[in-house]
DNA sequence: AGACTATGATTGATCGGCCT
DNA sequence: CAGGCCGATCAATCATAGTC
């Protein structure tokens, strides 16, 4: 009683142009860095934040809302995975790393890249 | 251009692909719901655990899936007939079961 | 061994529903 | 009625596994 049809009947009905709007923007590392510094403080935005996030970010406030919005998704979906293949095994080992928030999920760390 | 490689390594997308059975089963779904192949919550967890994988990684397959089904449905079109064909056998055992039952015990 | 294809996962963005 | 959030999905892309 969710879905009927499969509807996305105009995700980007660019009629005459040859502009495809709706473009997946590629979010710049220093950007998702600062999101996501961002969001260990928040988990939620505030109109003020959202504005001086997307103004220092450069990017439009509607985008910052909507990473939050997956970004909370994110983390749900994380937590909820990361307490459950404990189907057979009541071994103390890996009682979990739950507790936690530091933990990165994005591991920027650029190992060497030196990449230049 | 450079600074675009910020997707690297994404360590755990170390890929593992499915069981040849839990294909199977996620295919057999798909294509006996090939009109509205959008399983339920509680279909997923119970296609989950028949397949040994998470909820989440149902949800990727049937994504993945459906969207692929839709750009090339020409590819697709061989494995839809076989398992189209799988089904419709399961169903006519079904029945032949059905009708041997009723024979036994239907005085 | 290398090119090409199949496939699982990630993610910016959209859709519909609900709430404030 | 506008605006934000959630849950599900889409769609493009990444990186690896499998095939030839």
């Amino acid at each position: 009683v969710k879905r009927n049809p499969p509807k996305t009947a105009k995700v980007s009905e660019y009629g005459l142009l040859g502009q495809p709007n709706t473009i997946r923007t590629n979010f710049t590392t220093k950007q998702l860095t600062e999101l996501e510094k961002e969001f260990h403080f928040n988990k939620y935005l505030t109109r003020a934040r959202r504005v001086e996030i997307a103004a220092t970010l450069e990017l439009n406030e509607t985008q910052v809302k909507i990473w939050f919005q997956n970004r909370r998704m994110k983390q749900k979906k994380r937590e909820k995975e990361g307490l459950a293949p404990a189907a057979a095994s009541r071994s103390a080992k890996e009682a979990n790393e739950a507790s936690d928030q530091s933990n990165c999920t994005s591991p920027e760390a650029s190992p060497s890249t030196g990449s230049s | 251009v450079m600074i675009l490689r910020s997707r690297f390594l994404d360590a755990r997308r170390k890929r593992r692909n499915f069981s040849k059975q839990a294909t199977e089963i996620l295919n057999e779904y798909f294509y006996s719901h090939l009109s509205n192949p959008y399983p339920s919550e509680e279909a997923k967890e119970e296609l989950a655990k028949k397949c040994s994988i998470t909820v989440s990684q149902v949800s990727n397959w049937f994504g993945n899936k459906r969207i692929r089904y839709k750009k090339n449905i020409g590819k697709f079109q061989e494995e839809a007939n076989l398992y189209a064909a799988k089904t419709a056998v399961t169903a006519a055992h079904a029945v032949a079961a059905a009708v041997q039952n009723n024979q036994t015990n239907s005085p």
